[in-house]
DNA sequence: CAACAACCATACGGTAGCGTATAGATTTTT
DNA sequence: AAAAATCTATACGCTACCGTATGGTTGTTG
């Protein structure tokens, strides 16, 4: 165990992941952070000019990693495009460890969205680049354009939804993920 | 144009929504949709106990009204469950009017009951009732139980993600509901 | 009209957070 | 060791909210 005597601006946003985790955007507090990392606001205000950057910092830092982590894995993987959405979606309905809080982050990240100009715009360009990616995978199973884009659609916005029901317990969330992907497959 | 002189405490409930709507679960200030209202604090505390109390009664108006709204229609068009299905869709994908709010209040509160217990178990106990009744719905089809469930919780599942992927832009609604519905009516 | 209830305004004390200022402590550099 | 840079503590004024207390206004009822 390495004691630190020092933070660093990444302690601060870390800890301050967690906040937003577990109490929402309203959590993301200066003093309240202070408080957890047992230190004083007068390290927080050394760290960041104010709370309005530390959140943009948080945003920069979370939408590096939101779309760098599954897709490399994916990209790496060499293994025909069926295949690698089967891949993606069992990396996608794993609980990972991923840096900055992973699903939990995410879920809270896209509703800050709804109050918070920053966090809409950061949380826009994730979803197209991964809608994107998607498609393009389905692309290369040879579906049409029009039907790649909905499947991709589909998949995507499933997962977001039923990542919410699986927190409640209401659904499997790797099940009905692939029972869809099933279905997209389906030659007609 | 009816002047009232006096608000009810549906007036306040209302005038709630659009905070939590606009603002987030953070925006339920008494104070604040006093200003909203025109009227002091007085008339919120003459209303209600406290805010804790609003919050409770605005989550029980909306668990009623959020069940109740569409499952009415669909039930008494005396439709195939397949084209009940299909109305189910066309309904839940229309901009509608609903009190407190529709769509934004749906996912206002879905977010809330991320960091509040109460809204969690409101919004529990709506999806449970709504999957369930989807579910039967597609049972109704002649589908087993165990697809009748998968097709249900990717509906219901994909709508709420892609509900939120339309605010953005990024999808088309009814377009991609529609689709997945066909998907999920396929004979195998 | 008197009495009462319903509804709202105002004023108060208390808490919690923001951002600043300033000084103290610690590490690094010279 | 002295100086400089890095990091933290403390104290301050400010704002916004909470919940209470109290009194005023309006409308209804006997």
């Amino acid at each position: 165990m390495i004691l630190k005597k020092t933070l660093t601006s990444e302690d601060w946003i870390r800890a301050s992941f967690r906040a937003l985790t577990q109490g929402g955007p309203g959590a993301i507090r200066a003093e309240a952070i202070a408080r957890d990392l047992k230190v004083s606001k007068g390290s927080f205000y050394w760290h960041f000019k104010d709370v309005a950057s530390l959140q943009s910092e948080m945003l920069e830092h979370w939408q590096l990693a939101a779309t760098e982590a599954i897709i490399e894995n994916v990209d790496e993987s060499g293994m025909k495009p069926e295949e690698q959405l089967h891949l993606l979606i069992m990396l996608a309905t794993s609980t990972r460890n991923e840096p900055y809080g992973g699903v939990l982050a995410e879920a809270a990240i896209r509703d800050w969205g709804r109050y918070y100009q920053l966090a809409a715009d950061t949380v826009t360009a994730v979803d197209e680049k991964r809608l994107k990616y998607t498609r393009d995978l389905f692309l290369s199973c040879g579906h049409s354009k029009k039907r790649a884009t909905q499947n991709a659609n589909l998949l995507y916005g499933a997962l977001i939804g039923l990542e919410g029901l699986a927190c409640q317990q209401l659904v499997n969330l790797r099940e009905d993920m692939l029972y869809l992907l099933e279905l997209a497959l389906q030659n007609d």
